[in-house]
RNA sequence: GCACCCUUAGCUCAGACAGGUUAGAGCGUUCGAUUCACAUUCGAAAGGUCGGAAGUUCGAAUCUUCCAGGGUGCACCA
């Protein structure tokens, strides 16, 4: 009698992946692969192999896993086995970050919600400490959902944002930038949040629609207009566009004597192209102290400067009698006032326009003359190539010359318009839960020069924008500054793998901060993944109850299914929908795989060791196969995993199942022995090869079928060797 | 205002950069099968003037131009 495989005990139907998924972690995390130094240590990786390292993103360490981290993970998990898979010496470094703004504003709600105490009341010291105990705290929660997905990260190498290491490495680099004058300290206009009290970056910035009474006053002989009537009290210069002929008769210089809000003034006459004719009567009064734009005109001439209101929205000595009012209160009674002085012209209700908010939870941002540290973008200095460029300028290069590509290659437009619009980056915080700026600390401020001759530095108490030490990510996890072995075997990275939403902050920050630190880019790839949205392509949010919560999904239909149904139907940088219906639908196919195996061990005998005749037409099937993994390796090595995953998902349940499996059952319980062992043979090649092309998108019931083989070339699939077509 | 993307079956999307049989898939719908490794299964059917118009071409879902609708980024907002 022909000797016949069983299915063993464990092989029990239908799949069920919580079993499968706890069972198969412990034996990845006892095996240590996930660490290259062990694969090449127990020979699984040859020590010369090319090296292939990812960077995560890091999560906020505070936060829990959401459906985009789901993403990432899946993504980046991907192709890492599939490098691991290829023999690279594969490296993927965990790492989680502080969210600096973030972090502290919920830890100070929380602490006044219950203590209704401030940070000033508790002071730097112990507000550190209470954030850092929040952070502790909350820090196992994401690292253990990180692990739920699957994810082959390299535990031993994990960073945190503000450890000790990353330290060094945010220190060193500031000086180094400090010495080649790309770092400065200067007077400018910044966004200011009154809410949080400190500034925030212009990416940071997020442009709210608001709807305000738009009030016409007179100013002299001019009709200018405003929703701010309580920044008005220092304008003493009247602009308009050189070319307005309305205007002509003022000239530029002109001084005129007219009443304004606190008693008569002396304007000036400023022609400059900054004003638009089509807007409103052509003539605007500036503010320099408060805005963006009207601090540029006044730089251009030389214009006198003088603030109006506080950090904290309380108008200055400058409004007379309205000091010390808040802004909020002051404005109705500045309209009044001028209404009886008979300066109002008319008000239009409803004009609409936007309003800038610090989208890190803050609240409205008040443009405010602060002494801050920025990095400037414009100024050329040397690069450790000896070339003199600007910061601008080598990161348009360095996408431009193909040295890092951008997929989808259209990102690669919005990036350079984004830098083509990029102003000196405003990297000093004012809040306390950060990387404090190295002029205050012993040690650096030696490298540090003194700004004016005389004077001693005084100890700056800000902290650094969270994107500072992010920028240096790719490297400082890696070691740097030291020369480690890992930074000079794994940097520049092979890809960075993240939403499109953070191409400005992060993925052109890292560009900027590795080509000037390091010389060369952080990585050779950047992908862009999409937003997961619901079915029907809504943005996932409380209020809508629409969120899908990845650890619900991996609990009801395994990671698998939860990572394969966010790959399949995610074409690079188009959003994904997401529905439970999705995820319950691949689950069915863990467990078709499942079923498959079943069937093919039940019947199959073995492949390796054994010299078979093959019949051509099982030699058919085989080429098949070979094709497959042809398609399925040209599309991973560019990025379409979605495509990859399709077709192998197509592949083994159309074809493998539903028509070579159910060719296969006469043959093999028919009367010709060779070609029931020729089937058997093929039949088992066609799963291995299966498992293999399917591990780095379903890792776990792959690898739970791969135990159950009896032959095979590798105790885990996770190292097991990528089908060479 | 400037830029980028999208528009293909009821729904969600491939296919477009490299033009070439009868434009595909999943879900849904309808009909049928099933002592089978799997009812988390199998087979079949219905369903599309590929947003509109013009152009290039022997040939256009695919390339070009214009238009319409939707989305996003950036800037402005006195």
């Amino acid at each position: 009698m022909e000797k016949r495989g069983s299915a063993p005990e464990i092989f029990l139907k239908p799949f069920n992946p919580s079993e499968a998924e706890s069972h198969i972690s412990t034996l990845w995390e006892n095996s240590g692969y996930a660490n290259p130094d062990v694969c090449i240590e127990k020979g699984v990786t040859k020590p010369d192999a090319e090296p292939y390292s990812i960077v995560l993103p890091p999560p906020n360490v505070t936060g829990t896993l959401h459906m985009g981290h789901a993403a990432m993970l899946a993504i980046e998990d991907i192709l890492i086995r599939y490098a691991r898979m290829n023999g690279q010496k594969t490296l993927w470094v965990p790492g989680t970050d502080s969210a600096a703004i973030a972090t502290q504003s919920k830890v100070e709600t929380d602490i006044y919600k219950k203590e209704k105490k401030t940070r000033q009341d508790l002071g730097r010291d112990e507000l550190l400490k209470r954030i850092n105990a929040f952070t502790e705290e909350s820090k196992s929660t994401i690292v253990n959902q990180i692990k739920r997905m699957g994810s082959s990260l390299d535990w031993s190498r994990y960073a945190y944002t503000l450890d000790e290491a990353r330290y060094k490495a945010v220190m060193e680099a500031f000086v180094r930038m400090y010495d080649a004058g790309l770092i400065y300290r200067g007077d400018r206009i910044v966004n200011w949040d009154p809410k949080l009290q400190t500034t925030v970056s212009d990416d940071e910035i997020e442009y709210v629609e608001q709807k305000d009474p738009f009030y016409h006053f007179k100013y002299g002989p001019f009709d200018i207009g405003t929703v701010r009537p309580e920044t008005k009290f220092g304008d003493k210069y009247v602009v308009m566009h050189p070319n307005d002929t309305r205007y002509k008769e003022y000239k530029h210089g002109q001084k005129l004597q007219l009443e304004w809000i606190n008693g008569p003034i002396e304007a000036t006459v400023i022609k400059d192209e900054a004003a638009d004719m089509a807007f409103g009567s052509g003539v605007m009064t500036i503010t320099p102290a408060h805005s963006g734009i009207d601090f540029e005109i006044a730089s251009r001439h030389k214009l006198d400067i003088a603030p109006v209101i506080d950090e904290r929205g309380i108008l200055l000595s400058i409004a007379g009698e309205f000091a010390g009012t808040h802004i909020k209160k002051a404005r109705p009674l500045i309209v009044e006032k001028l209404r009886t002085k008979g300066l109002i012209a008319k008000i239009d209700e409803g004009y609409v326009h936007n309003v800038a908010t610090n989208s890190r939870g803050g609240g409205i941002i008040e443009p405010q003359i602060k002494r801050q540290w920025f990095v400037a973008v414009d100024k050329e200095v040397k690069f450790p190539d000896g070339t003199v460029t600007s910061l601008k300028k080598r990161m348009r290069e360095v996408v431009e010359s193909g040295e890092t590509k951008i997929l989808p290659a259209h990102f690669e437009k919005i990036y350079y318009h984004w830098i083509d619009n990029l102003r000196d980056w405003c990297i000093s915080r004012q809040i306390w839960f950060g990387h404090r700026i190295p002029a205050w600390f012993k040690g650096y401020e030696i490298k540090v020069q003194i700004e004016s001759p005389g004077t001693t530095w005084e100890q700056d108490p800000d902290t650094l924008d969270t994107w500072f030490s992010s920028g240096l990510w790719t490297f400082s996890t890696l070691g740097w500054p030291e020369q480690t072995e890992d930074l000079k075997t794994y940097h520049p990275t092979a890809v960075l793998e993240t939403g499109y939403d953070i191409l400005f902050f992060w993925v052109a920050r890292m560009i900027l901060m590795s080509s000037f630190l390091m010389g060369e880019v952080p990585f050779k790839n950047v992908y862009l993944h999409g937003l997961v949205r619901d079915g029907q392509g809504r943005k996932m949010s409380k209020s809508l109850g629409n969120i899908i919560d990845p650890l619900t999904m991996i609990e009801k239909y395994g990671a698998d299914a939860t990572r394969i149904s966010l790959v399949i139907g995610a074409a690079p940088g188009t959003d994904l929908k997401l529905s439970e219906d999705k995820v319950r639908g691949y689950k069915h196919f863990a467990n078709k795989l499942w079923n498959i195996a079943r069937f093919v061990l039940e019947n199959s005998s073995e492949i390796y060791g054994h010299a078979m005749s093959i019949n051509p037409e099982d030699k058919k099937l085989l080429a098949e196969v070979d094709v497959l993994t042809k398609q399925v390796s040209d599309n991973i090595n560019k990025f379409r995993l979605d495509l990859a995953a399709d077709m192998t998902y197509h592949f083994v349940w159309d074809r493998f199942a539903s028509e070579i499996i159910e060719q296969s059952k006469p043959i093999l319980s028919g009367t010709d022995k060779a070609a029931a062992d020729s089937r058997r043979h093929t039949l088992y090649s066609i799963l291995d090869t299966s498992l293999r092309l399917l591990h780095p998108f379903m890792p776990f019931v792959t690898e739970a079928i791969w135990q159950q083989l009896s032959e095979k070339d590798s105790d885990l699939l996770m190292v097991a060797h990528w089908p060479n077509k």
